[in-house]
DNA sequence: CTAAACTTTCAAAATAAATTGAAAGTTATT
DNA sequence: AATAACTTTCAATTTATTTTGAAAGTTTAG
């Protein structure tokens, strides 16, 4: 398989695979480009590549900055500015656990928590059922927290002890 | 807080969470009318209580019992069909893990596994950051896999160890 | 076997999300 | 201060996803 080929199924793949994570093809492609990138890109080439607006690769530029995962490089020289990604896969899946236990888990137990404050007798059943579900599910939402939050503060050999102590 | 505006706030909740995983609006829906319905529902009733076509419920329903998180039930002397949803959520929790590991890890690898095979020399940069990239990345989901693996065997209270033998 | 009860399918319609591109906004250079 | 280089915004458009609902399919009861 040529580079060329490699690299368009590698992009194209991602692009897919974003989707499912709830990350749009353009803003997954973008990622994917400046992964495999040697060198930092400007918007300009970027949009050339993924052949994308100008309004779409900034779009997404700033969202995977805003993510913690591209930064904003300087070329010395050049007036335009150059994008590069963090290489480091681990930080990368790091940095995304962290936004989405930010994005997704603080509003859910700030829900639950809410939620449990429903008026009721513990003889009506809908209302033991309710209230049954939304504590059973902060138990399980709060021990996912707690991993994650663990998790990301650990780093890459450190999380492979814990593996394999954990699952001997 | 009313037991009718608190079901229908985490009915909604649960619907618009759903859709940041990639998980329909209508299908998280039911999921949660199921999942604090005391008693099994027949479609009729889930198509009532949320609004929705009969094509959307059945849909949902099926997709939600692929899934292996509603069930069907017979209800002795009725003709149509029950479902319940599986409320134990740790065993949710673990069904949702299996079936995205299924369906976007193993892919992931699939892909990882074929893309290492492209051509190039070690003194091209792009070939080279390339590896690097494909080779980091099957690294860190392979460690992924390991730890989703045996997460999804253990149960919750192993689980509660485990955490705190890891994170001490 | 036939009708009624119920379930599934799927093309069309509605809705939601992503993308474009041109105009407006900024910043640096002379 | 004027202009060129570059970035951002956003209304309009396109594309993708979800939902509808009526028709077709299936199963059970009599």
């Amino acid at each position: 398989m040529k580079y060329n080929e490699a690299k368009d199924k590698f992009i194209q793949a991602w692009g897919t695979l974003g989707s499912s994570w709830g990350i749009s093809r353009s803003m997954a492609q973008v990622h994917a480009l400046l992964l495999i990138s040697p060198d930092s890109l400007s918007a300009e080439e970027i949009m050339e590549d993924l052949k994308i607006s100008r309004g779409n690769a900034n779009m997404n530029i700033r969202d995977l900055i805003d993510w913690g995962l591209v930064f904003k490089e300087q070329v010395p020289g050049e007036r335009k500015e150059f994008f590069s990604a963090e290489k480091d896969i681990w930080k990368v899946a790091k940095q995304i656990i962290k936004e989405r236990r930010k994005r997704e888990i603080e509003p859910i137990l700030t829900l639950l928590e809410e939620l449990k404050k429903v008026d009721g007798t513990k003889t009506d059943k809908k209302h033991k059922a309710f209230i049954d579900t939304i504590t059973n599910l902060e138990s399980v939402v709060d021990k996912a927290d707690f991993a994650l939050t663990r998790a990301i503060k650990l780093d890459e050999n450190a999380l492979v002890g814990v593996l394999f102590k954990l699952f001997k």
